[in-house]
DNA sequence: CGCCAGGGCCATA
DNA sequence: TATGGCCATGGC
């Protein structure tokens, strides 16, 4: 199994995918501090509560105490309302413009991001290839999960999982979104802590978490 | 009732 | 550098 065969398979099933559940790059943004460690239905109902004026310049003026309330079902929302101040303030080094900010060299606005308190590798990475449109690669609980179901040996870190795919794959935007897309969509439906099989294109014999991924080429022609 | 969800921070060794 | 406790809501 190598990366290039597994995209092969997740897209045969999911097709291109131009994806990031948001209406905008900056509610791309929202979305990726909101959904640390959280159920995403919880994260569209905190950004329903913004009624379609969900901008940097309404995050930067709304006091922390209102700005909690409007978050508040996307859980942990004392930090993260900390957190959306602080992403929103690196956002307005380029004055609000992700066209200006992705002008920038990728691993510089990298750094800048893991600087941010609340941007992690994933955050920053998600901001980077969903909001910015860069060549960053994407690795989530989903992405280690399902390596590991598909009893792919690779240390279960953020940095090795990343390199388990880059190394091998062509760096462009629309691939890494289209994989990352894939797995997300892929494993919200049957790749949770308890996987439910049936119907799904690339898992057999789940019993109760211990199952493991059919050997694709049985699965896929 | 308990488990889980598209992490990250901070203290500690 | 690598763990562990902590953060909090809503669905099942």
């Amino acid at each position: 199994m190598n990366p290039h065969y597994l995209y092969t398979l997740l897209a045969a099933h999911y097709g291109e995918l131009d994806w990031w559940p948001a209406d905008s790059p900056y509610e791309v943004m929202v979305g990726a501090i909101l959904t640390q460690n959280t159920a995403w239905e919880n994260v569209e109902k905190a950004i329903a509560n913004f009624n379609g004026s969900l901008t940097p310049q309404l995050i930067e003026a709304l006091p922390i105490a209102e700005l909690i309330q409007y978050i508040r079902p996307a859980g942990f929302f004392n930090q993260k309302a900390v957190y959306l101040k602080e992403l929103t303030a690196w956002f307005k080094r380029y004055s609000y413009n992700v066209a200006t900010a992705a002008q920038q060299p990728l691993d510089a606005l990298r750094r800048e991001l893991l600087a941010v308190k609340g941007v992690g590798e994933e955050t920053a990475d998600s901001v980077l290839l969903y909001a910015l449109g860069l060549p960053s690669f994407v690795v989530d609980a989903y992405t280690k999960r399902l390596l590991s179901r598909l009893g792919i040996s690779v240390k279960p870190t953020y940095r090795d999982v990343q390199h388990w795919f880059t190394s091998q794959l062509p760096r462009e935007v629309s691939l890494y979104n289209n994989i990352h897309a894939c797995i997300v969509i892929l494993c919200k439906e049957y790749c949770r802590a308890k996987p439910k099989c049936e119907g799904c294109p690339m898992l057999s014999n789940c019993k109760n978490g211990t199952a493991d991924f059919q050997k694709p080429e049985r699965i896929c022609k």
